[in-house]
DNA sequence: TACACTCTTCAAGTGCCCTTGATGTCAAGA
DNA sequence: TCTTGACATCAAGGGCACTTGAAGAGTGTA
């Protein structure tokens, strides 16, 4: 369980996910899901090197900035037969990149409404004028 | 089917969902969790005034912003027994706020590193130092 | 060696947010 | 009047991202 221990062999499923912080059954799903790549076994057991925790640490890190494990997976391999792979990937990440600044600008009006409220004395939700006058100026999208 | 459409008794469930912009079936579905008050019915048929359209612009709104509905209810009827409606509404967006911060600044270093790695020439997403880079500026939390 | 612990697979369960399907009723228009 | 479409309820299904449970096998330490 000591953060160092990696024996020649690699790291435990159970090491890594200590590493990460994760569960154990969350690593053998993305690997199910082919996040992951399959690692070494060792009698049957996975055997990990480093190159595992970094992956994860990075699907980690893009699922909490609102990236799916498909999104994820996309961005990881996703490359079209035919296509220049970093042009595949540019377009991917471009069209990510839109729909984070949509989605920065909501959880930006949200804020705005919700200081709003913190500071006008309205008692509950549906009296306060001031959620309908932030939905004047941002209406919901969709 | 005509946005106006609005008889004495009010609008169907379909005008509704046409307004919003949302399934009939989902229209139900919050009225079954409790997250929109049963309206009133003719011969068994639900009838809405605009009231509902904008509770229900207003969910939308919030969910868009990374609300989900239980803290949506939370936010419209979530007042505690014993607890100044106002001071347990505040605490609630208070910390709904801060979580927005913290969502905000995840997406922001994703971005980051999305437009570096557009601008980058690494052909897969695991060759590029970007990544690895954008990670120890800021590790995944949990 | 004994025993606790960690690992294995596989199937099923969970929570969220709805959608779909079955079956039946009611209303509006040709 | 007849037909079409929208509505009603209720149960089940679906996608996502996992977790949990069962049953068995390997590992490490006293």
């Amino acid at each position: 369980m000591v953060a160092e221990k990696v024996r020649e062999s690699g790291m435990t499923i159970g090491e890594v996910a200590y590493q990460v912080g994760i569960a154990t059954s969350a690593i053998r799903y993305y690997e199910e899901i082919g996040l992951l790549p399959p690692p070494a076994r060792v009698n049957g057991r996975r055997r990990y090197d480093w190159s595992a925790v970094q992956r994860l640490c990075v699907i980690e890190y893009a699922q909490q900035a609102g990236f799916t494990l498909g999104e994820i997976r996309e961005l990881f391999f996703g490359f079209a037969v035919g296509t220049h792979p970093t042009e595949r990937w540019k377009a991917l990440a471009q069209r990510k990149l839109q729909e984070l600044e949509e989605q920065s600008r909501r959880i930006q009006a949200a804020q705005d409404v919700l200081r709003e409220g913190i500071r006008c004395g309205c008692l509950t939700m549906e009296q306060c004028t001031v959620w309908l006058s932030g939905l004047e100026q941002s209406p919901p999208v969709r």
